[in-house]
DNA sequence: CTTTTTAGATGACGATCGTCATCGTATTGC
DNA sequence: GCAATACGATGACGATCGTCATCTAAAAAG
């Protein structure tokens, strides 16, 4: 039973959308392609009209998360993205959260095309959050950067970290907490133009 | 052909070191039963003389992994640990790196007993870390614990970044000399007692 | 020495995996 | 309106998965 050209399309959009957030949740070997499809609402036969196979939908699976996580940033001061990213909402909610996050360990065991795809989804999310932090200079450009690279690595971390430990682990909280607390802390003594700063305590 | 007890204990360590190795290397979906056997210098026969599943071996492989890494640490102070935790050599070593930024990414999606065995090994590496900061006061131990806490996922979340990366793209070096920077500054600054602190600019 | 036990080898099981062949049907291009 | 096209369904393929049954021979128990 064929279908319009532009139900066809937005078919796989649906399926992408549903595999990204499988992904998230369970991992790419996780969830199989026949799984997957009836998820989306079909079965599995339809799948190789749409994909060459199955690790070209993880790349395009992945690249349309990441695409997602910096659309979800842009706006976003870095204390902001740090107040909802290092928080328990974004850690119980593997499926809807950060593709860096959920798949980030996974991603590192994949093929080249999968790994270019996370290279350039963290980079974009670099920019955004890098475009929203207040500095003109060229020097503080630099700088800039680094303090952003500095803060996306140890949020991850801090993420990464809570989701090893048990549901409702106090240890799980703990790091969450005194992570949150220290990025945002290291972001306040980062604003200042130089690095002799006062640390006014909030 | 039975073998001695002893040779069958030491061949069930061996069993478990080298599949804590290959899940490091491939993750827990990444090598079946029978191809760790055969790594191990065995057939798939008598695996589940040795082990009640493979779910139960995951378990013991990721707490023999995460023992390793704690021993590994004992004795380091924080700065070492960093120098050699955020570093190309560990990043580019999977199999014999930390089990945390190997496998931390799955283990948030296995059961709850490998869980338990993660926040173990988190909980026994933040107190040989702390052991090694010089701190005797009771409100330090908890300002060192806090610090250790907030390192460790910083570190974690750098090379899980980093791995993420293509082999050789400029980024995935850039965010392990960046963060490696960025944690031992932090570590500077915290050493001294007050949080007003002086920054000698290294 | 005899009997019992068991580590490990061999082989097979049902299930699931990714992939492909075939077909029907509804939409395209003419 | 007719012919060509292609989305999606159905079904099956070989391979691999975790697990178990059976067999063996040598170590442990008596």
């Amino acid at each position: 039973m064929r279908v319009t050209k532009a139900q066809a399309e937005q078919n796989r959009a649906h399926i992408v959308a549903t595999a990204s957030r499988l992904f998230r949740e369970r991992g790419y070997d996780g969830v199989g392609v026949a799984e997957l499809m009836a998820a989306a609402g079909f079965t599995h036969g339809g799948f190789y009209k749409h994909f060459r196979s199955k690790a070209d939908l993880m790349a395009e699976a992945s690249a349309s998360g990441l695409s997602q996580t910096v659309a979800r940033t842009e706006g976003l001061d870095p204390a902001e993205f740090v107040e909802r990213y290092v928080s328990r909402e974004h850690r119980d909610g593997r499926g809807d959260g950060c593709t860096i996050a959920a798949l980030g360990g996974d991603a590192a065991r994949q093929p080249a095309d999968i790994k270019t795809e996370f290279a350039a989804g963290i980079e974009n999310l670099l920019t955004a959050l890098q475009s929203q932090s207040d500095t003109p200079g060229d020097a503080d450009q630099r700088a800039a950067r680094m303090m952003v690279i500095d803060m996306l690595a140890h949020s991850v971390g801090a993420i990464m970290l809570s989701r090893a430990c048990p549901d409702g682990a106090p240890l799980a909280d703990e790091i969450l907490d005194v992570c949150r607390k220290e990025i945002l802390a290291s972001l306040a003594q980062g604003n200042s133009d130089q690095p002799a700063a006062r640390s006014p305590e909030t």
